[in-house]
Order: structure tokens, then sequence, then C-alpha cells
RNA sequence: GCCGAUGUAGCUCAGCUGGCUAGAGCAGCUGAUUUGUAAUCAGCAGGUCGUGGGUUCGAGUCCCUCCAUCGGCUCCA
């Protein structure tokens, strides 16, 4: 007998080789329906699998994250199976679950798939997944998987087993289908009841572009035909949030093809927006004890030969700027940092000058590659709210921690609330990659690392992530759509203030080296705009609405009185509009609710007679009369509430 | 940059397998209406169908080039 501990505390006995699914048929019948997935001892283990030892076991149904993987990744292999039947003698790679369905990279040969063959696909997998076939794990030796691969010419799949040890390789079978495969399967393919192909795409093997471009098929399944109809739902309700839809519809922003791609028109109602924000984090910057400073928008080549990026980055930047003298050549900036440099250097700092904080919002041009853009989350000119500070050594941690400070009150006021911290860290595997001496990088990480902890910031840990001059803290929000962007970041650097030779004198009368902490709390206007406006649907806190009040006149006898609720309005910073077009009021109270406005007033002679304001607000409705002083203050109490002091 | 898709009026879209002067709704303009909590009525105007080539008696429709956009890949100082 062994003795199985559940998630609950409670310990149970089975017989030896008793399975997830036993397990779960002794609670209830109900439960074994719905597992489809296990857990034993933290290892994912499938249902039919035999528990031999004592241990704790977890089981999962399609409503937990565990559920989800192992039903998408038993997915991945009927939709192969069912692409293998329709397009012989094509190359399957990998197939693995992602958090929204599965995707197999598969090498099609000659095919093209295109989106006409999903449906075809789609019906060959749900005629498969009927039979109900069972997923079975069995253990290969690794000449045998070898064989099996060789003489189906896929050098992918030889590839993968090459670099795995014999006596831990293992085929699954369900169907007449068998795929390499570490396991963690449901129990049978008729579980899946109902599956979209969603989209092809090339993909590289082994995400390299210099390897071959595999086909990428990306699909989700569900159990249940509804589930599916409702995602589909929920993914169009997602694109009524789409900020380039928003920006459009609510006049902020727009490209220009006559401009460039990727080179952003702020419109006056975006500009006005994107002014309040930058207006917003002033304040905090000030009182942080930032000093603004203002650099050019070029710079010669030389500097960023010093800083380092010309090497990094020449290439696949902006070309130089020729002047009329020959060898003269100048780069647009593509960050502001080496300017901030120069700015330090301006002249010499002793120890009890520092930190030096040097805040600026610099627009900056870098040449994505143009399947790159996207919308306003990445374009080729962008303004950082960027700043620069310049600290000593003891000073580094401080104003480390100040500077998370900084960013969560960004977070926080503009309702971020679900961001992922991220620590990025260099890749210990391509050194090349950076710049700077590994000491400077393990103190620079060890930073990174020591203040978020003692912040209490919850982090991921990414290697591979980092700038190529320091580690980085990155706070990332998703999009509508689920895609993740960096908005804040925070970044410790010991190499740019080496190469500009950057020096304070320390009370030793030495000169040392300052450390320099970069970091844009919205990351970058575009960008942070863009993401506000999916998490918000254009429904933006009050303060950085571009109308915050529509005034509505019945009829044009009350345009005088209209105008006066205006004045009264803007004398109290209150940013209102009068719509004075001959319409019936129910029109007028539509476009408003359309163009997200958040408050209507509408006047008549009953106000008009009473000196009061009939309110109704977006979304909601009639809120019934109010006296001028009692809506102003409404709206001013409103807005504290959102504006937090920092 | 790579793979796939898309590109018709300011916006959202229709235009079947190539066949008269390319359609609709909204927005705009003009006029009428003076209106009480999500669309008042009528009229008018608006397009070298993304660009440049080609096939054809004939191209919005078929083919190629380029440009832009969308979904991914790669990249992201």
């Amino acid at each position: 007998m062994i003795n199985i501990t559940l998630p609950d505390g409670s310990v149970r006995e089975y017989a030896k080789n008793s399975t997830a699914m036993d397990v779960a048929m002794s609670i209830s019948h109900g439960l074994a329906r719905n597992v489809i997935s296990a857990s034993f001892n933290g290892e994912t283990v499938e249902t039919k699998t035999p528990l031999t030892t004592d241990g704790n076991l977890t089981l999962f149904t399609f409503d937990q994250p565990e559920g989800k993987k192992a039903f998408w990744h038993s997915s991945a292999h009927v939709l192969a199976q069912a692409i293998q039947k329709l397009y012989p003698g094509v190359k399957l790679t990998i197939g693995p679950a992602i958090e929204n369905g599965f995707y197999y990279d598969i090498d099609f040969g000659d095919h093209k798939v295109s989106e006409n063959d999903f449906p075809k696909i789609e019906k060959k997998f749900i005629e498969l997944a009927r039979g109900k076939r069972e997923f079975s794990l069995r253990e290969v030796s690794k000449a045998d998987a070898l064989a099996k691969y060789k003489e189906e010419e896929n050098p992918f799949k030889v590839e993968l087993i090459e670099n795995l040890t014999d006596g831990e390789i293992t085929f699954c079978d369900h169907d007449d289908f068998t795929d390499l495969c570490r396991g963690g399967h449901i129990p049978n393919t008729g579980i899946i009841k109902a599956v979209k192909v969603m989209s092809a795409a090339g993909a590289y093997w082994r995400g390299d572009e210099k390897n071959p471009q595999l086909t990428r098929i990306y699909g989700i399944s569900f159990p249940k035909a509804k589930m599916l109809t409702e995602y589909l739902e929920v993914l169009e309700l997602a694109k009524q949030r789409d900020h380039r839809k928003l920006g459009k519809e609510l006049e902020l922003f727009t490209f220009s093809q006559k401009v460039g791609q990727g080179l952003p028109l702020w419109l006056p109602k975006g500009a006005a927006l994107r002014q309040r924000l930058e207006d917003f984090l002033k304040k905090a910057l000030k009182k942080g004890g930032y000093e603004m400073v203002v650099t050019p928008h070029i710079g010669q080549k030389d500097l960023y030969v010093t800083s380092g990026h010309y090497e990094k980055y020449g290439e696949d930047s902006f070309q130089p700027i020729k002047t009329p003298k020959m060898d003269e050549e100048f780069l647009l900036k593509p960050m502001n940092c080496p300017h901030h440099c120069e700015i330090y250097n301006f002249k010499p700092f002793s120890y009890k000058d520092l930190p030096k904080r040097y805040a600026e919002f610099g627009t900056v041009y870098r040449y994505e590659q143009s399947g790159e853009l996207h919308g306003m989350t990445r374009v080729r000119s962008f303004t950082q709210d960027d700043a620069h500070i310049f600290c000593t050594p003891d000073q580094l941690k401080d104003e480390f921690k100040a500077t998370i400070d900084l960013v969560l009150y960004v977070f926080n006021s503009l309702g971020f609330d679900d961001f992922t911290a991220q620590i990025s860290l260099r890749d210990p595997e391509n050194p090349d990659k950076y710049i700077g001496k590994d000491e400077n990088w393990d103190k620079a990480e060890a930073a990174i690392i020591e203040a978020a902890n003692e912040k209490g910031l919850d982090t991921i840990v990414e290697t591979g992530e980092a700038a190529f001059y320091g580690p980085k803290l990155d706070f990332m929000v998703k999009d509508a759509l689920g895609r993740s962007w960096q908005l804040g970041t925070i970044q410790v650097d010991y190499n740019l203030p080496e190469r500009f030779d950057l020096t304070y004198k320390g009370a030793d009368n030495e000169d040392h080296r300052p450390i320099m902490i970069h970091r844009a709390p919205f990351g970058s206007m575009e960008r942070f705009i863009a993401v506000l406006l999916e998490h918000t649907g254009g429904n933006f806190p009050l303060w950085l609405m571009p109308e915050q009040v529509m005034i509505l006149p019945i009829s044009d006898k009350y345009q005088k009185y209209a105008k006066k609720v205006s004045e009264l309005l803007e004398n109290s910073e209150i940013r209102a509009l009068i719509d004075s077009r001959s319409e019936k009021t129910g029109r007028k109270i539509r476009d408003a609710e359309i163009s997200k406005v958040p408050y209507m007033i509408i006047v008549g002679e009953k106000e008009e007679n009473e000196g009061t304001v009939s309110v109704r607000k977006h979304g909601e409705g009639d809120l019934g009369s109010f006296a001028m002083n009692d809506f102003i203050e409404l709206i001013q109490k409103e807005i504290d509430s959102t504006l937090v002091q920092f």
C-alpha cells in the first residue's frame, strides 16, 4: 500500500500502482470525469501513470493552468497527426502548449499553408479526436528513437534526440501517431471537443534566423464547444480596445505614409493628453530631486563610438547625417545617456554634490525592422521619460529603491496593478553581446536583485534580456490581447561612466567613478499611452481626459446659459465643450457617450431658471440635478482621488 | 528583414466566377426642424479602387514589382 497526500493535507491509502485517475475516482465520479492531468511530488505525471511510492498528488482539471497545459499539449499531438494525414511527408519539429492554446512548428516542404487550409485541418482534427484514443508514454532507446526519425528523414527530431540522454527518451503514442515527447497528457483525445486553427506564421528553427524557417500553426482547443465560442467573443471584445483603433477614434494620434512608417503624429487631443502625463511626472521628479535638462536630437558619430552604441547598433540604425564638411557625421540620437554623461562632465563634482539626477523627455530615433513596427507600442521615433542618476556606490541602493518607488507611484496612479517586475540579466552563454568587466556586471546584477528584494517586489528573472551595458529591472504590462510590453525600466550601469571617464572627488581627495542609473517610469510616452488606452478602453482617469465635460443645451435658447456654465467650469480648470448643434438631446447624448466624455451636462429651461445643471455620467446615466458648485466639487473630488500625491 | 494575410470615399464596409458612367451607412456641406437623457427629416457633394507594370476587346476583380497595414518569427540601446 502507498500513502497519497492530497493538496488539502489529507492522507489516503491506496494499493501500490494505483493511478491519479484511481485516486480521482475514489474521491468522486464528477472529479474523475474532469481530471485531465496530475502532478506527483511536483513532477507532471499522466493520469494513468502507476504510483509506486508515498507522495503528494495534485489533480488538475481544465480550470487550472496545469490542466490547460496538458490539454493543449495533447491537442498539439492531435494537430500534428491531422496535418500529417492531410499533408503526407511534412516534417514535425516541436509543438508546445502556450498561454492561450498551442502551436506546432512544421516543415511543410513546398506546400504553402494559408487560411484556406484551416477548415480542413480543423475538420480532420475533430474527426481524429472523436476516436477517443488514449495517450500513452513509452521509453525508447536513443538508437531506436534516432532510427525512427532518420527513416522519416526528419533532421529536426534527429537534432533534438541527439541532445537527449539515452534512457530519458520517451515517445507518446495515440491512435496511429507517435511523437517524441516528455509527457504530460490528458487521458484521451475524446476530451477535446472543439478546436480552432488561429493562424499560420513563419518561425525559425530553434528561434534562430540563420536556421530554416518552418511554418508555425497556432491553435486553441477546449473541452466544450461553447468555451471556444466564448473565447472567440472575448478576442473580438479585446479588439475593441486596440489602441490603434481607439487612437484613431478618439483623435489622439495617427501615422502618414508620406511622413514615414513608424513615425507617429500626435493630434491636438493626444498631444494635450501626453502633456498632462508629462506634467504629472515632472511634479514627482521635482519632489524626487531631479533637475530637468535639454539636449539636441543629434550628436556626433564619435559620441556613440565612445558609448559603444555605434559598434553595437551602428549598422542597423538610421545612417549618419552628412554635412557640407567632408568626414563630419552626426547620428540621430537613439538614446539620451551619452548626452547626459556629457552634461555630467560639464564641471567637476565632489561626493558632496552627488547624486546628480538629470531628467529629460528626450525624443529618440531607432531604425526598428519594418516587420517589428506595431502601432504606438513599437515606433521609430519616440519620447522617453528619461533620466540618469549619477551616484556614489554608497548611494546606489537607496537611489535604486527610490526609483522603484517612483515607478510604482506612476503605475498605481494610472491603475496598472497587474504588471510583472522582470529582472533582466546577461546571458552567460554569449559574453560578447555585452561590454564591460565581469566584476562590474556582478556588482550591478547584485544591486538590482538586492534592491528589488528589499522593496518586496515579486520578480521573475530572465537571463539574456539585459541591455548590452548593464542589467535591468523592467516593468512589463500586457495589452488587450495579452502581449507583454516593457513600460518602466531601471538599469544599473558601471560601464558608461568608465567610457565617458566620469569622476567625482571623494572625501579622500582622490578621483572616483560614479555609478549611473538609467530609468524611465513610463518607458516611452508612445508605448505607455498605447498600453494605457488598451487598459482603460479609452476611459482614462478623469484628470487625463481630453474633454472632461460636454455641455448639451436643449435648444438654441439655452446657448447663453451653456456658455456661462462653460466659463464657470473653465475658471475651475475643468475642460468642457458645448455641443451647440441643432440636434435633439438624445442625439447629443449618444455622440458624447460614443466619444467617451466622462460627464455630460444638460441645460434647458429648468436649469437656467434654477441656476443648476443636470448631470449625466458616461456609461452610467442620469445623476440628477446639481448646483454648479456641487458639480465642480464632484469633479474635483474625483480628480483628487485618482491623482495621489507622490 | 523573414512567413502568411490584407489594402475600394474622412470612417466602417458591399462589389459573385473580369463586362455599361464603382455602391451603402456614418461623418461632411446646404436647407428645414428648436428639440429633456444613446441616432429628426430632405437634398448635395465626396473615390485616377495603395503604387507602378503586365495579361485581355475589356481589370476594383487575374499575374508581377514596390509601398503600407495586420498576425506571427527574429530584433528591441
